[in-house]
RNA sequence: GGGCUCGUGGUCUAGUUGGUUAUAACGUCGCCCUUACACGGCGAAGAUCGCCGGUUCGAAUCCGGCCGGGCCCA
């Protein structure tokens, strides 16, 4: 290793940082199951393996390590888990376009291992980006979802949920995406405008408009408002659809708004929700006219086999030339599309597999976790509150964990495996035992699981759930999660923690906002504003882009990504390496010693405001707000340790004598301090620091505890620093250089002050500290008052209490009387509430005065 | 249309149990290469805290309305 005083010039972050992840093993982030220590298990949220860490992300993860970090110092058995929620819709659809495939072309084996392959390919790439960035992660508790030691636990947890009566199949509508073949939930949907059509048509004398004339063929009903007066004669009958000529009733609901369209609407099943919701309410006929592949069934008859556009188009034609298509005019909609591929969602009556929505269980659990912020919490209720179905979970597809049950092929018995089996994929094995019936012929359960099916175990699975008792580790301390994915994912593992546990999953939630792009919008391809953490790891390293996540916004706002904060982090990191070198040259010089007291104010205010960033940095991290922190330890290491304290003791420690040891011991405390408050931020900058300060690493160091109470140097350290600031102040405005020689300078402060020679040096002049007046003839400009005392007391009168105070004699200013007479009425005067400002006559030697609160300066030129 | 959230110098941002002169960064301007640092130091200018109204002695902060952005939902 290099001397400490031969330390390089410029800090390398990309020499230093690789050469410490070198450095670095694995084992020291390891969670001790055997630890006495208290436990702190982080649910981290696995990200889906895309191949790519992005920035939302990196930002996610940076507040996951901060955290990690930082409870390791303060004493806890830390389980910072890394995960990979395999399944899916979108690296099924990766591997269809890399192999020129669909999913049909090969056999379901072949393409799973198709999408595995790719899936590890994945992750190993975003490993090497996690360890980039210097994530602290638990790698003995990885898991990856597609594994048979994960998905067993999916069916396990899915097994218990059917038996105990949490999940049920049944025909029931569903979302359903028609390119994908899959049902798909509700949280899968997103919405998008779009312009369509809106077709007024005479169906059976009555004008009616729709969107979707192609849903004609599935028409169950037509709807009225009740108290709509031009449909009452409707009342009762029923009528014949056209084109098709089957009979449907009139029904009349509330919801059906008489100002849109003709006031008449066609119920269709399913055209959207509100279809759904008027067919259960009224209890009318299921007409299925589209598949799914989308195509027209053989209800359509003569369109059958169409898809829905050519349906559409056909319908609109053969309408025009029957002549009852009135009119057509636009309109603005959203459309509900599959969040993946961006088809428009069907609504398809389908048999699925369905887990009861039980909303007070999940909301009582909600309301048990402490949310950062608090009202994300929020969100989750209102999300909760208006959950109409339950979560289908079936999916048609095959890259996901199988439903692991078999139906009886004689007797539709359903046949459930052995616990002990588990993994099972019923499509490849058979049931071991036969059915009650006596047959052994089964079908297996081709439909697989939701993906959150999955992920939304994380938690049981890191904290040891086996299906046996509560977890050893359960509950898990937080989850950090960004607010995009509460409904999906906090939701869905609060509901399957408290199913299988019955208890809530985390004691915290910690949110993340979305990060956005420079130009303030989320980032996109089509916008072009994509920033990739590997561009910034490249440009600037791991500790900057820490840095930025930390600063770059309070905790749980959305965060802008700025090159700017970057480069600021960077010049931190360059301060923070000269203050390095400048403190490692001056220890090495000589010695001081731990017991010696320190007895020079400089000195003893360093130490106050050491102690003072040390309690406000450790409550932010206690309350997640890393901004905070962060913030408080460079102004810190900036403005108070280089700027104020350094620039003052500097001359002392280019000596030799005795009081330069006190400058040596407090210049050692606060950056030994200063490099453990860092060592969440920037682990790879306090490690390097730290090595050169003790030759340990700072990771295994106990968070800073240092406490110094001493009022006096905080108060008159303050006005020393201030006379310093004012008397540079005056230099600069007078145009003499900083470092001139400046004459004679004398303080009158109210108490002896032992600056060790400090403020003479700093300031290049003759100094003298003086207790006695300053022997000046000085007259009062004005009156500051303290407007916080005065409006508390006066209230109302405040303005008239002022005005008296302005009226006093100068006598009276200078030596305050008891009372004071407002409207006539003696009212006793509260001490300290106004402070008359002096300026100062000039008498005998010519001399320039400052004041700094009551301490006078007065400034004797050369 | 509903819920949540935000609106603070040119840019970005801190700050809500109401209280003296509103925070820092970037940028701008002036001076200074003082034995850790010019990726630096010292100093300056620049904000009617989105708009309007209310409560109050006093509002960035509390209340009401409006305008604008974002997220989620209908």
């Amino acid at each position: 290793m290099v001397p400490p005083d031969q330390l390089p010039k410029n800090y390398d972050f990309a020499e230093v940082e690789e050469r410490w992840r070198r450095t670095w093993r694995d084992e020291d982030n390891y969670f001790d199951k055997d630890s006495k220590k208290p436990q702190f298990v982080i649910d981290t949220p696995p990200p889906y393996p895309t191949g790519n860490f992005h920035i939302g992300n990196a930002l996610n993860w940076c507040y996951i390590d901060f955290f990690a970090r930082y409870k390791r110092m303060k004493g806890f058995n830390v389980m910072f888990p890394q995960g990979w929620d395999c399944h899916g819709l979108p690296t099924e659809v990766k591997v269809e376009e890399l192999n020129h495939i669909t999913k049909n072309d090969v056999s379901r084996e072949e393409f799973r291992k198709m999408c595995r392959d790719l899936t590890i390919k994945n992750i190993e790439a975003m490993r090497i980006t996690l360890r980039k960035m210097a994530f602290s992660t638990d790698w003995s508790n990885e898991y990856i979802t597609m594994m048979p030691q994960y998905y067993s636990k999916t069916q396990l947890s899915f097994l218990r949920m059917l038996k105990a009566g949490y999940i049920y199949q049944s025909e029931h509508p569903v979302n359903y995406c028609t390119r994908c073949e899959t049902a798909i939930a509700f949280a899968e949907v997103a919405y998008e405008d779009r312009e369509t059509v809106l077709n007024y048509f005479n169906f059976d004398g009555v004008e009616i408009a729709t969107t979707r004339p192609e849903l004609l063929a599935a028409c169950v009903a037509v709807a009225v408002h009740p108290g709509d007066e031009r449909y009452h004669k409707l009342k009762g009958r029923s009528m014949k659809v056209p084109l098709f000529g089957h009979d449907v009733p009139v029904v009349q609901d509330e919801a059906v708004d008489p100002a849109f369209g003709s006031g008449a609407v066609m119920i269709c099943t399913f055209g959207d929700k509100q279809d759904v919701h008027w067919w259960k309410q009224h209890n009318l006929a299921l007409r299925k006219a589209i598949d799914r592949q989308g195509k027209m069934t053989d209800i359509a008859g003569r369109y059958t086999g169409l898809n829905t556009t050519e349906c559409r188009a056909a319908i609109l034609t053969d309408m025009k030339e029957q002549n009852i298509l009135n009119k057509q005019e636009k309109l603005a909609q959203r459309v509900g599309t599959c969040w993946r591929c961006k088809t428009p969602i069907e609504i398809l009556s389908e048999r699925q597999w369905f887990v009861k929505i039980k909303q007070e269980e999940i909301q009582k659990a909600a309301h048990e976790i402490t949310w950062f912020p608090e009202h994300m919490l929020l969100r989750m209720d209102n999300w909760v509150e208006q959950m109409e179905w339950d979560w289908c979970i079936s999916r048609q597809r095959i890259f996901a964990t199988p439903i692991p049950v078999w139906f009886c092929m004689k007797c539709g018995e359903m046949m459930i495996p052995d616990e002990n089996d588990l993994p099972v994929d019923p499509t490849l094995v058979k049931p071991k035992l036969q059915c009650k019936c006596g047959s052994t012929d089964f079908s297996g359960e081709v439909d697989v699981l939701d993906t959150w099916m999955d992920s939304s175990i994380s938690v049981l699975n890191v904290t040891g759930w086996d299906g046996n008792g509560n977890p050893p580790f359960f509950p898990a301390q937080i989850r950090p999660q960004g607010h995009d994915i509460i409904r999906t994912w906090a939701f869905y593992t609060i509901l399957r923690a408290v199913a299988l546990t019955g208890k809530k999953p985390w004691d915290e939630i910690l949110v993340n906002g979305m990060v956005l792009g420079e130009d303030g919008f989320k980032m996109s391809k089509s916008r072009g504003n994509i920033i990739v953490p590997e561009e910034i790891l490249v440009k600037y390293g791991a500790d900057a882009l820490r840095q930025w996540g930390a600063m770059g916004a309070a905790t749980g706002s959305d965060i802008m990504f700025n090159w700017n904060d970057v480069v600021a982090a960077s010049r931190f990191q360059t301060k923070m390496w000269n203050i390095t070198k400048f403190a490692l040259m001056q220890l090495e010089k000589g010695g001081f010693d731990e017991n010696e007291p320190v007895t020079a104010l400089a000195d003893r205010w360093l130490l106050v405001r050491l102690s003072d960033t040390a309690e406000a940095v450790g409550a932010a991290m206690e309350a997640y707000q890393f901004d905070i922190a962060l913030k408080a330890i460079r102004e810190f290491a900036w403005d108070v340790l280089a700027d104020n304290y350094i620039e003052l003791v500097k001359g002392r420690l280019y000596q030799t004598d005795a009081s330069r040891k006190s400058a040596c011991l407090v210049l050692h405390t606060a950056f030994d301090a200063l490099c453990r408050m860092l060592a969440p931020f920037t682990p790879y900058f306090a490690e390097e620091c730290y090595s050169y300060l003790r030759g340990e690493s700072v990771h295994k160091q106990p968070w800073v505890s240092f406490t110094y109470d001493d009022d006096a140097a905080r108060n008159e350290g303050d006005i020393l620093v201030q006379v310093v600031a004012e008397v540079r102040k005056y230099k600069h405005d007078t145009g003499i250089a900083l470092n001139a020689p400046l004459g004679k300078v004398t303080i009158y402060a109210p108490h002896t002050v032992n600056d060790e020679g400090d403020t003479g040096r700093t300031l290049n002049a003759d100094v003298h500290w003086r207790t006695d007046a300053a022997h000046l003839d000085r007259v009062i400009s004005d009156i500051d008052f303290n407007r916080s005392i005065v409006g508390k007391t006066f209230r109302k009168d405040a303005q008239a209490f002022m005005d008296a105070v302005k009226a006093l004699s100068p006598a009276e200013l200078a030596n305050p009387p008891q009372m004071i007479v407002l409207d006539g009425v003696e009212t006793p005067l509260p001490e300290n509430v106004f402070t008359p400002k002096y300026s100062y006559m000039e008498e005998g030697a010519k001399v320039d005065v400052l004041t700094v609160g009551d301490v006078i300066v007065t400034i004797a030129k050369k």
